[in-house]
DNA sequence: CATCTCAACTATGTATACATAGGGCTTGTT
DNA sequence: AACAAGCCCTATGTATACATAGTTGAGATG
């Protein structure tokens, strides 16, 4: 594997997971030290992180780690809200009904997976990210997908912003259910208004309990 | 200005204007002499490129300028429905209405900027652009503005693919005046079904006289 | 004659040295 | 004491040298 790649992964999660907390200066000299490589591979890795929209340049000179904050919440949610009520529809007319009838099935019984035994949700996340893979797939645009993985970085760095809680989770669950069933029904109309209301309530439990 | 940014930028127009065609080498080498400067620029203006879709890794060794064809119309153009309902919608709600109505009157004149002295169409585009800006700048969301250049650079490479006619071009600027007059009176709904029906003209049109 | 293997060359990956610009600190003057 | 100006230091921008991997071509063998 490439040194730049490492370093790139590396710093990529190190911001995801707040180990790194926005507004961080990320000194090339500093970094390369830290990472043990050269400052070519750390300079690419700078470059991926800030066309990634991670990263920001700082007023010329330097990047820092980009902003995340509720003032953005709300604007990545209106873009949220276009790919995904899009990408649902699409899915709803192109879909494989066998494969989400079984999210369905799936989801409908993920209440279970949200226990004390699992404080990161990793079960319920690896789960609702099964249905955001088979929606991808079904729908099987390049552009749209590439625009939805972009914006996904964003929306699992805002998610520390929030506590989930047990309940709201096993909500988010059930409208998830809701969502593969409408496509499963190949009904595009339903699964885009389906995807418009866990959104919006989404995006309410977020601004309702934020730090 | 950075030696970086001008190979960039000469690139990117070279890309978008088809003087590099798709599946087009992009070395190190061969870029660092026809532009007099080191590697080290070059290699950050083509992880620009690539990150910004314009050119993709050939199989890990070296880029190629990324492959623009029918196949990627519709796909593009799904993803540019999704966008720019979304926008219009936004902007219908926020907007200053002196803007665009002045941007319709504009519009509604268009017809006159299409003439055999300027075959390359440069005052309707640039006219079409600026409704664009002043849609961005009424929705205020970086994101979604965001989202929207990213695919506006893959739309101008695809305009090459087709001859335009004076005639759709003449219909398409009575569309967009629809689409600013909507946003004018601040109607989401009709703004958003306006620019539908732009869009589907549009891809009707591309698809009919694609060479 | 075709195919496989080895070697050499070329292009990319990485490191480092040098140039340069911008910011901060210190000092002097008002 | 405060503000401005100049110098120094540090971090980024660029160039280049070196390492390495992949590809291509040539030669030998079946």
């Amino acid at each position: 594997m490439r040194a730049s790649d490492r370093a790139y992964a590396t710093l990529r999660s190190d911001i995801i997971n707040w180990r790194l907390t926005p507004g961080t200066v990320l000194g090339e000299v500093e970094l390369s030290e830290r990472l043990s490589v050269s400052r070519t591979p750390i300079r690419e890795a700078l470059a991926k992180l800030t066309a990634e929209g991670l990263s920001e340049p700082q007023s010329g000179r330097g990047v820092v780690v980009s902003e995340i904050s509720l003032d953005h919440l709300e604007e990545l949610f209106e873009l949220r809200a276009a790919l995904e009520c899009k990408a649902a529809e699409l899915a709803a007319q192109r879909r494989d009904p066998v494969i989400f009838l079984a999210l369905y099935e799936k989801l409908s019984n993920a209440g279970e997976l949200i226990t004390a035994q699992d404080p990161d949700r990793a079960d319920y996340y690896q789960l609702a990210g099964e249905l955001d893979s088979a929606v991808d797939a079904a729908v099987g645009n390049h552009y749209l997908n590439l625009a939805l993985k972009n914006l996904r970085v964003h929306l699992v760095r805002v998610r520390r912003l929030s506590k989930d809680n047990p309940v709201r989770l096993r909500d988010a669950a059930r409208e998830h259910a809701a969502i593969a069933l409408a496509i499963a029904h190949g009904n595009p109309a339903v699964a885009s208004a389906a995807t418009t209301v866990h959104l919006d309530n989404s995006l309410r439990h977020l601004l309702s309990t934020a730090s």
